[in-house]
RNA sequence: CGCGGGGUAGAGCAGUUGGUAGCUCGUCGGGCUCAUAACCCGGAGGUCAUAGGUUCAAGUCCUAUCCCCGCAACCA
């Protein structure tokens, strides 16, 4: 009996700086699916890695004084070590510079060139040498540089062109038979209307002017831009190289999930599906493109000093605290925010006060009363039942929301859930049935029974966002006895 | 008139198909004592951006206006 799979992918990010705490948020919100969909059943990979090539980083290893390949060298160490130190539980780690990345990319540039896809034409593109930025016509403000207002040059050179505009028609339907092809709506709504309104065109696909890049096999001078070469991780990490394809790629191709950024959603929704469309390929099932989380109110910028990186955060509160906040404050379809007070006063709230208190003051009672044996519930009343039935209840919800990829709603779901097993407890006030020694065993025994069951559920639905507190949770709960002595799962912080 | 998303209690946010405005934090008062000064209950606090309109009834639909923010095709 072999189960469904499900092929779940981050974006790639750069290897030209270090990434802050909201770059990581794509591989948090995966990594909640991926464990999500391994806890439901499916036969789960989960790829991320990194990009590793442009002229960004060329330039950027020019200035560090280092060769490209060893600048990435570290900056690829420095974000495996970040999905690592976050609990990232990724199946594949793919780098652009991997050998077999790079082969797979000419050859999928060779057949997409052979068949007519791909010619050579002109790129022009905008340059403010003192910026030392490359500008788009649309982010120039009144024709000058948007950053300091200077003069900007044009820059014309030979560039290979993929064409896109060919499949027009195609990607049209593709979304209209498809309205959820790419998440939230508004986000497909904006892709129709632009390529309705103004079609579909070329994109320039290589480079004479950049030397740090996968060569161009027909024309060596080139070099392969971010295109093909990005995009295509997604499939040349399971083995696609146009010719003998892995049985990983035949097993786990298409893509049940992209998560990405809102920020590159047309490079995702557009390009990437007419790519695959024209290597003969299926298309990836479904793209999540997130919103951001801004610091405060603003985009975290290093210049500023608005920036968060979720290494150090992770040191100072721990990482399930870092990637609950992470998944439980950031909005579906609107940006997030974070902020050290915010971080602080959530965490106090969710996980001090109303989860690891909910444990801590259960297993508290569990040794004081029955020396740490976990009882059989006794007789049952309404309050019994109705524990139950709202867990019962959470447990759909919590897999509906999921379902959806809506985190932030799963989340609250949870949440709710120990807020009304603390609840339970004032209502059956067990320090007040211990007093009777028949009661104790007749009344106590379900109350305990059923918080400690309620827990067990609590860790269960815990363990996409919060793996390492699910896994304490159960230790503490034990087989037959709790732990003798609870460690507090989140200590209070004091601001 | 380029497209789209927002403007709801001091702060941060929910509010499917229109039917007495909710949640978290903070604040005030009460309860409890198993627990991490935690937990439970209750109160105060909102003309739901503004102005009109449709309706028995609008935060929820329509129109206009103001403000904030994304996207705007070779930008990760």
């Amino acid at each position: 009996m072999s189960a469904k799979k499900f092929y779940i992918t981050t974006a790639i990010p750069s290897t030209s700086s270090r990434p802050h705490i909201g770059n990581y948020y794509d591989h948090v919100c995966a990594d909640a699916i991926a464990r999500y969909k391994r806890m439901q059943g499916y036969d789960v990979d989960f790829c991320t890695g990194t990009d590793e090539h442009g002229e960004k980083i060329e330039s950027y290893a020019k200035k560090a004084g280092v060769a490209p390949k060893a600048y990435v060298d570290g900056l690829a160490d420095v974000i495996r070590k970040g999905c690592d130190v976050l609990r990232i539980s990724y199946d594949r780690f793919i780098r652009t510079t991997d050998d077999y990345h790079e082969t797979a990319v000419q050859k999928i540039f060779t057949k997409l060139y052979n068949q007519g896809d791909i010619y050579l034409g002109t790129y022009e593109g905008y340059y403010c040498t003192p910026c030392e930025e490359h500008l788009t016509q649309t982010q120039l403000d009144d024709g000058k540089c948007p950053l300091c207002g200077r003069e900007v040059h044009i820059l014309k050179e030979d560039g290979y062109f993929l064409r896109l505009s060919k499949y027009q028609e195609w990607i049209e339907n593709l979304f209209a038979e498809n309205p959820d092809f790419l998440l939230p709506k508004s986000r497909m709504n904006e892709m129709m209307n632009s390529i309705i309104k103004s079609g579909v065109l070329d994109i320039c696909i290589s480079r004479t002017s950049v030397k740090w890049g996968i060569p161009v096999r027909e024309a060596p001078d080139h070099v392969i831009w971010i295109w093909i070469d990005a995009l295509s991780n997604y499939i040349t990490a399971l083995g696609y190289n146009t010719e003998e394809n892995s049985d990983d790629y035949r097993k786990y191709w298409p893509a049940d999930l992209h998560v990405i950024g809102k920020d590159i959603a047309r490079f995702h929704a557009i390009y990437w599906p007419i790519m695959l469309h024209a290597l003969g390929e299926p298309i990836p099932k479904q793209i999540l493109a997130h919103p951001w989380v801004l610091f405060g109110e603003s985009k975290m910028s290093k210049t500023t000093g608005n920036v968060i990186y979720a290494e150090d955060l992770a040191q100072e509160i721990g990482v399930d605290a870092v990637r609950y906040y992470l998944l439980a404050t950031t909005p579906y379809a609107q940006d997030g925010s974070i902020t050290q007070k915010q971080v602080y006063e959530l965490y106090n709230a969710d996980l001090a006060n109303t989860l690891g208190n909910l444990v801590n003051r259960t297993l508290a009672m569990c040794n004081k009363y029955f020396g740490g044996v976990k009882p059989a519930p006794g007789s049952i009343e309404a309050v019994d039942a109705d524990l139950f039935a709202v867990r019962d209840e959470t447990v759909k919800l919590f897999n509906a929301k999921m379902d959806a990829y809506l985190l932030q709603e799963a989340m609250s779901a949870v949440r709710e859930l120990a807020k009304r097993a603390n609840k339970y407890i004032d209502e059956t006030t067990p320090w007040a049935i211990a007093k009777d020694e028949t009661l104790k065993q007749t009344r106590l025994t379900t109350v305990i029974n059923h918080l400690l069951s309620v827990i067990d559920t609590l860790a269960d639905l815990y363990t996409p966002a919060m793996p390492e507190t699910a896994e304490k949770i159960k230790a503490q709960l034990g087989a037959d006895k709790v732990t003798e002595k609870p460690e507090p799962l989140f200590a209070r912080l004091t601001v």
